[in-house]
DNA sequence: GACTGCCTAGAGTATATACTCTAATAATAC
DNA sequence: GTATTATTAGAGTATATACTCTAGGCAGTC
């Protein structure tokens, strides 16, 4: 990937975004960017100013797929194959740029610009996952909800989805904290889609149950003890 | 609070959560701490190991506070005060420790103590949401759920209590904020009935609602235009 | 008053971190 | 080929951070 033909510049993006999604955005510096593209610390300067440029460029790379994937056509309802290219696209997304909402908070208080075009990036995600409820609605998969509801149910399909990753590294023991799978978080589409489980017409429910127990987690996630999660979900890459 | 009849290593635990809170456990350093209480590095660190033994007993008092609220009665039914006194008592608890969840994915890294005792506080947590919808269903206010529905339905709660403030912190405008008050913390009560909502019996629907309604945020959360939000939400601190 | 145990001050340190500066090299234009 | 520009190396720096070390004060006790 971050081969010779590559300009420096997007070496250092690229390498950047990999060590800040495996070790987190706080425990990598530009030294270690740097050391680890074999480039010196001048090198890196010379093409961003600062550490924070980096991220904000990051974070426009991570906002143009989403946006890209989110873009819900106006002309027709959605079906059951949209829905589920939308969750997989989102957690595909999420897993790309895993590092970003791990320390979103502190990010956002050290650049002003980030955490403007942040805010929009919020409102579009939340206004798309409306746009998604009504269309579903449309569509006759889901019974349509008064506005203020729809709002409130697609405010916490986005809190679930945006925080399935962190209770996923939280939930781990030590040993397999750095072992998270893209296929273990594409689990929170099972989470999400329980949240629609209630709203479903009859004539869909059996369809989405059935979508919904293809993400089902394969260990027992809210049990109490946690003897059993030893032996689930190894690392596959 | 900090008064002079305090011990030091109590007025230590006491500052360090303050400054945590109100910076984030990021940029607060133990030499800040120090001179917020203006004793030497030496003294605190004579109270104190490291960083991280301060970070964990205050984890320990958080931890006790909330197992205390979420002490789920084994021999009655729940009603709609106990429910609310609990998400009260939760979001309370999430307040007075706010910082805790900030920076969870760092502390839980840099402490393996933290980590293991944190998964036991989310199993236990989990384990006691899981109860109150079962004790809610004895109860006659929501419909009895499958085991698998009712752990999914709890870790969801889980998800959108945890992430709350993340969201509002982030929701915020640059100039806003450091100004998140308790109240405005509270709205994520009304997200949390959200949830709820659709399997509320029909004879407890009303007054559910009537509760939500209470804890309706007073800005439009999902809108996509922003500008009403300037205007709302004033710090009361 | 000296001994003891607890507490405190404050200077100091090793390491890290983000970033700078200068000089040199490679690429490109003319 | 030479002038110009873009890129790179690498040593260096100011500041911060977590933490240490030594010396001493103060309260109680015999």
């Amino acid at each position: 990937m971050t081969g010779e033909t590559m300009k420096t510049r997007d070496k250092i993006l690229l390498t950047s975004l990999e060590l800040f999604n495996e070790r987190g955005e706080r425990n990598i510096t530009t030294n270690h960017i740097a050391a680890h593209l074999a480039i010196s610390p001048g090198n890196l300067y010379y093409h961003f100013r600062n550490k924070s440029d980096i991220i904000y460029e990051i974070f426009q790379e991570y906002e143009k797929l989403v946006d890209y994937y989110l873009d819900i056509p106006e002309d027709r309802a959605i079906n059951l194959e949209d829905l589920t290219f939308y969750l997989e696209s989102v957690f595909d997304g999420l897993w790309s740029y895993r590092f970003f909402h791990r320390d979103l908070e502190y990010l956002l208080d050290s650049d002003p610009r980030l955490r403007q075009d942040y805010r929009g990036f919020t409102n579009r995600c939340l206004a798309a996952i409306d746009r998604i409820f009504g269309k579903l609605a449309d569509g006759g998969i889901i019974a349509p909800q008064l506005d203020e509801l729809r709002s409130a149910m697609s405010l916490n399909v986005w809190l679930v989805i945006t925080n399935w990753m962190a209770f996923l590294k939280t939930a781990h023991a030590a040993d397999e904290s750095a072992s998270l799978t893209l296929t273990e978080l594409k689990q929170g589409i099972y989470q999400v889609l329980t949240l629609e489980l209630p709203y479903l017409t009859p004539e869909y429910r059996e369809r989405v149950m059935a979508l919904r127990e293809k993400y089902r987690p394969s260990f027992p996630d809210t049990s109490e003890s946690s003897g059993c999660r030893e032996s689930a979900a190894r690392e596959v890459g």
